[in-house]
RNA sequence: GGCGCAUUCGUCUAGGGGCCUAGGACGCCGCCCUCUCACGGCGGUAACACGGGUUCGAAUCCCGUAUGCGCUACCA
């Protein structure tokens, strides 16, 4: 694990600050942001707090700053200062901080750090369509920077507008990134960049700084495509005569195609995934893990267990690449690492929540057809047009028999419905499942021999069926293959099933012995 | 174009001059286990972007090149 340099600020004062723009809901690259922020927070003893980054009101919606919320809130991820826990340095949404960019920006432009610029926006697209046509590079001239008082004066008074942009020092800018070091630009590629836009409005880049020097923020943790920004908000740092904060800069999160993840890239926020039986433990974990050595304890960590053990300050530095085939296997280890009872209540929770309870046949009425309906019921359920049901006292209880008799055959909570869907409806053949109960060998004398064993048997116990379904080959001389093939398609329809005598066991002996009689009905 | 960041198996990564004929995990392939599907076990496939240096010795250090990404907005 690398650290570059500088021990640790005492601990205590540890400040840090997830900042997330309500353009949209919180996809996996902004919610593991959010992660590294909290847990070196707990780390450290520090605050961790939540900032909504909506200066740019034309695209920030109340309604995703609530997603984002609820995001935040269903990994875990609880914040000490923010939107809902009022703190010394609200408000946390930068829509209500006006008034104090608004002073800053007077006190820079004051110390002469700030000058007004009456370039209009025409002006400036026309000359760096002309650099750009030279196939030069585009800085800010300066052309407005050494205007007399007078003339500032006298235009503005004739009611030009006029941006505030910053007196770019000469020289270098470095500053210091906790997983790569030392970085620098030279100034003179940052050009006199516009804090304050002709409407008054604070930038970007004045907002960030004077909101975390406000909220004494002594880390920023965001992704490295701030890096390009850092220098300019290090400069407004220095002109306010604040102290710099630590950065740590991480690796962005990318899609398969090597692109930021998108919505092309199918379930990129919480709420799908979680929807399509992921749980939050294991993507938290995952999303943590991305970017460092991969450490198969890890998978049944808590949030707490992140806290405790790992090392934010020990990130690689490359873009990762989402990888769902992984995510889904660390599911199936997590799951598999669970108890049974655990995993019934899950279940329960789960297929409450897609619905499945309220319509188990249109959830899966075929194992192909079950995952197109249940991504239906899913993105129903997300939109809220369908509420979730909740089963009946036998739905639930069943449910929870076949915990254990599916628990090592999933990997997410969804593989329940093709699996075990079956138990819950009525017995149906799909064409080509009742072709394959016709081409095994001995299947009427199967069904039927089975059948009548089942309803004599004395003891309705799994040891007790699988004695009596494993003498059924030799007394109707066929391969044990051909019998167990004809019970699995005639008890369930399906050719893949939990085990054998355990879903027979699980049916019950009326429902078992009925399901064989009607199979065997259709073959006559 | 300029500036910045990045570059080890398809993917996530270990590696900070000799321990590397490059290790682990997912995926994939094969075998074993087995009533289906899985689980589990065993084995296999597969990478240091390229070119120059420095050095007795480089995946590891330096310089170029290439590629990707980001910034270069009165977006955040």
């Amino acid at each position: 694990m690398r650290y570059h340099g500088r021990p640790m600020p005492q601990d205590s004062h540890i400040r840090v600050r997830f900042a997330p723009s309500p353009t949209g809901y919180l996809h996996l690259g902004s919610a593991r942001t959010g992660l590294y922020n909290y847990i070196f927070a707990r780390q450290h003893g520090g605050t961790f707090i939540l900032r909504i980054e909506d200066t740019d009101l034309s695209r920030s919606t109340d309604e995703a700053i609530v997603q984002i919320v609820e995001s935040m809130k269903e990994m875990g991820l609880h914040w000490d200062e923010g939107p809902g826990v009022p703190g010394p340095h609200g408000p946390y949404r930068q829509t209500e901080r006006h008034e104090i960019y608004r002073d800053y920006a007077g006190r820079l432009l004051e110390a002469g750090h700030l000058y007004p610029c009456f370039c209009t926006a025409e002006e400036l697209e026309v000359e760096r369509a002309a650099a750009q046509a030279a196939g030069g590079g585009w800085v800010y001239s300066g052309r407005c920077r050494g205007l007399s008082a007078d003339e500032v004066r006298r235009r503005q008074a004739a009611g030009e507008p006029f941006t505030l942009r910053v007196r770019v020092p000469e020289g270098r800018t470095v500053f210091h990134d906790i997983l790569r070091g030392e970085v620098g630009f030279d100034n003179d590629t940052l050009g006199d960049f516009i804090v304050v836009r002709s409407d008054g409005s604070a930038t970007y880049n004045l907002a960030v700084v004077v909101d975390d020097v406000t909220m004494e923020i002594t880390h920023v943790i965001r992704g490295d495509d701030h890096i390009s920004n850092t220098p300019k908000q290090v400069v407004i740092y220095q002109a306010l005569g604040a102290a710099v904060p630590e950065f740590l800069h991480m690796p962005l999160l990318f899609g398969t195609d090597r692109k930021k993840l998108s919505k092309r890239h199918g379930a990129t926020k919480l709420e799908q995934l979680t929807a399509e039986g992921f749980l939050v433990e294991v993507v938290r974990n995952y999303l943590c893990f991305l970017s460092a050595e991969f450490d198969e304890t890890m998978i049944t960590w808590s949030l707490d267990d992140l806290v405790r053990h790992f090392d934010v300050t020990g990130l690689g530095t490359s873009p990762s690449i989402f990888d769902p085939e992984k995510l889904r296997w660390m599911n199936g280890r997590y799951l598999r690492a669970m108890t049974d009872e655990w995993l019934g209540s899950r279940l329960v929770e789960y297929l409450t929540r897609v619905g499945f309870y309220g319509d188990p046949a249109g959830v899966g009425e075929s194992a192909a057809r079950g995952a197109e309906a249940l991504a239906r019921a899913v993105e129903e359920a997300e939109a809220g047009r369908v509420p979730p049901v909740c089963p009946n006292e036998e739905q639930d209880a069943l449910t929870r028999t076949l915990a254990p008799l599916v628990h090592e055959k999933l990997d997410l909570l969804a593989d329940f419905v093709p699996m075990a869907g079956w138990f819950f409806r009525p017995l149906e053949f799909a064409p080509e499942a009742l072709e394959r109960l016709r081409g095994t060998a001995g299947a009427p004398e199967t069904l039927a021999a089975a059948a009548a064993g089942l309803r004599g048997l004395e003891h309705w116990d799994i040891p007790d069926i699988e004695t009596l379904v494993r003498e059924l080959p030799q007394a109707l001389t066929l391969k044990p293959k051909a019998v167990f093939a004809a019970l699995r398609l005639g008890m369930s329809g399906q050719s893949v099933t939990p085990g054998l005598f355990e879903s027979l066991w699980a049916l019950g002996r009326d429902n078992a012995v009925a399901r064989l009689e009607q199979a065997a009905g259709l073959l006559a």
